[in-house]
DNA sequence: ATCTGTGGCGCG
DNA sequence: AAAGCGCGCCACAGAT
């Protein structure tokens, strides 16, 4: 590894005057490719204000004092099509965005495309100082970063080199990086992701609004049942329990131990206290576990912590998303998590629009079936989506031999839902009679039954999980790799884990893909036409898009029209289906 | 007092 | 010991 002597480069100017801005921009025209940076005073592109600006190449860097000078006279280049690369470059769109009012385009992110490079793998770094010690043998010294924390004054030599050589290391990266995205043919992937990084940073800057007083009367309702729900198990436990010094239960239902002990009392042993097995209890105390379970659930969940996420500026939630959150490419999200949110519409229906505005929710139509008659070419999987077919019943009617549509036998197609989600992601006889609650023999049977009417279905799988053992990785539709950790000494244990990642992964994976399509160009189609709307949540196979209330009705055929073309871009066998709604709440 | 792993469970 | 995939968050338990 080549090292790179910058350090000891003469004085670093910094750039405190708009005229020298101006200046500097006709430089920067003449540069293919230039990198970003910024220092902030915090992370918060609400309350904390970007300090410094770096932009430059290789071989000439620009710091600008953000209090001083504007960097207006860049805007044309940051909002054009030159490439900017950056070190997780969601943080500076956002910072930028806030503080000067420019969208940052056509960013490259050295994070993302590491991130693209090694999923699957364990115990991947993905910091700058990280990547410049693997791929250019140099120890960057993320120290100073603190620095600039509530900085005022003057800036220092080394905060000046600090933040002049973030930028050389992120294009040094950079190309180590994009040699091996070509050999890898990650192309595809690494220009989504990184196209989508606005459309992840509208999303955390936008945030969503949630109706508090709503919000906080639910939870009020929910701990009424929490609270009835304890009373009905200290009523039934309590005549086998200690009792503390004022008569009182002193038994913790949280704890599995303690829960476990109470039920021994009365004569209930069990291994474990998942709800399966809960439910499986033939007495009083089962329901109410589950009931005091499931309420104690939501009033921790969606207590106190989670309002603190309202963000006192804005008075909304800001969530923050991992774009690449999932080895399969889906993206998580966090503090909160708004991708596990109670479908229960009391909860959703909190998310609002403000006065005046709507949003549209709009989600893929079993997706990922599609997408499994796509790859294994199955002729009734892929009959069914070309003829708009319900595939659930379906299946249900071929395995049961009965006539099953929605409204005919349903329980059946709820059966067949469990099997289809089920078996496609390699689930054995035994889980499959653990979750129908029917004996092993006879989940034998219906998974024979399933894999005899879909034999393609079950060759596709199989094909999926041999390929990826065989090459250490499984593929989307686009592309995408998600590797695996396989070796010699890899245990029976580790193969079968992996054989069902690898039949989940390029299904999943390919979902990921479509979506993320889809919000690079809803967000381009809102740009291009100044729509007032913005994008404000994501949920795997769902975009939630805000905006004014007259232009909803534009806004939802967008919407539908480009997921669709974005799931279209990838299957090319089966038709894309998208339902949306219009509404005044997050709701289906 | 703060960290880590685990069981349990919410969503897709 | 545990066998369907992918996450994050809560409380607990045990450790530091």
């Amino acid at each position: 590894m080549e090292s790179i002597k910058i350090d000891t480069e003469p004085k670093i100017e910094l750039i405190s005057d708009t005229r020298e801005v101006e200046q500097i921009a006709s430089k920067l025209d003449s540069m293919p490719l230039v990198a970003v940076d910024t220092e902030t005073e915090g992370l918060d592109p609400y309350k904390h204000k970007v300090l410094l600006f770096q932009i430059g190449n290789l071989e000439e860097q620009f710091i600008i004092d953000c209090r001083k000078a504007s960097i207006e006279p860049l805007r044309r280049i940051l909002e054009g099509q030159k490439p900017k690369v950056l070190q997780n470059a969601k943080f500076d769109y956002k910072m930028v965005k806030h503080a000067f009012g420019i969208d940052m385009e056509n960013m490259v992110d050295t994070m993302l495309i590491e991130q693209v490079l090694t999923s699957g793998l364990s115990d991947r770094r993905y910091g700058l100082a990280s990547l410049s010690e693997q791929y250019l043998d140099v120890k960057a010294d993320k120290s100073e970063r603190q620095s600039f924390i509530n900085h005022t004054g003057e800036f220092n030599e080394n905060q000046l080199i600090y933040a002049r050589n973030d930028l050389i290391y992120t294009l040094q990266v950079l190309s180590h990086q994009m040699k091996k995205v070509s050999e890898e043919g990650l192309g595809h992937t690494v220009k989504l992701e990184c196209l989508a990084v606005g459309a992840f940073g509208d999303m955390e800057y936008n945030g969503i609004l949630l109706d508090r007083d709503k919000w906080c009367s639910i939870l009020k309702e929910e701990k009424v049942k929490k609270d009835e729900a304890r009373e009905k198990m200290d009523s039934i436990l309590s005549p086998h329990s200690d009792m503390d010094l004022f008569g009182m239960v002193s038994i913790n239902y949280d704890s599995e131990e303690q829960l476990k002990n109470a039920l021994a009392k009365i004569g209930i042993k069990v291994d474990d206290t998942s709800k399966l097995t809960i439910s499986r209890i033939n007495h009083p105390i089962a329901q109410a576990i589950l009931d005091y379970r499931e309420h104690q659930k939501v009033v921790s969940s969606y207590g106190e912590g989670f309002l603190e996420h309202i963000n006192n500026i804005t008075g909304r939630i800001h969530p923050s998303f991992r774009q690449i959150g999932a080895s399969s490419g889906r993206t998580s999200c966090t503090e909160p998590n708004l991708q596990n949110i109670k479908a229960d519409s009391r909860f959703r229906s909190c998310f609002v629009a403000p006065e005046g505005r709507r949003l549209v929710v709009a989600d893929y139509s079993g997706c990922e079936l599609r997408i499994i008659a796509e790859l294994s070419d199955d002729p009734v999987f892929l009959g069914t989506f070309r003829n708009g077919g319900d595939l659930h019943s379906i299946v249900a009617s071929a395995i049961f031999k009965t006539k099953v549509s929605k409204t005919e036998n349903p329980e059946l197609r709820q059966r067949a839902k469990t099997i289809n989600f089920g078996l496609a992601y390699g689930m054995g006889s035994q889980g499959l009679s653990a979750s129908l609650e029917i004996s092993e023999d006879e989940a034998r049977e219906l998974l024979d039954k399933y894999f005899q009417s879909y034999p393609l279905v079950k060759r596709y799988l199989d094909k999926s999980s041999d390929e990826a053992i065989k090459n250490r990785y499984s593929t989307t539709i686009g592309g995408r790799k998600r590797y695996y950790e396989i070796n010699d000494q890899s245990d029976s244990r580790t193969i079968a884990s992996i054989v069902r990642q690898a039949k989940n992964a390029p299904i999943q994976g390919t979902n990921a893909d479509m979506t993320k399509l889809a919000l690079i160009w809803i967000r381009n189609k809102i740009k291009e036409k100044k729509l007032d709307a913005c994008l404000v949540n994501t949920i795997h196979d769902e975009i939630v898009v805000e905006c004014d209330e007259k232009i909803a009705e534009e806004v939802g055929y967008i919407v539908k029209e480009y997921m669709i073309k974005a799931g279209e871009f990838y299957l090319h066998k089966v038709p894309v289906d998208v339902e949306y709604s219009i509404s005044g709440c997050w709701e289906k």
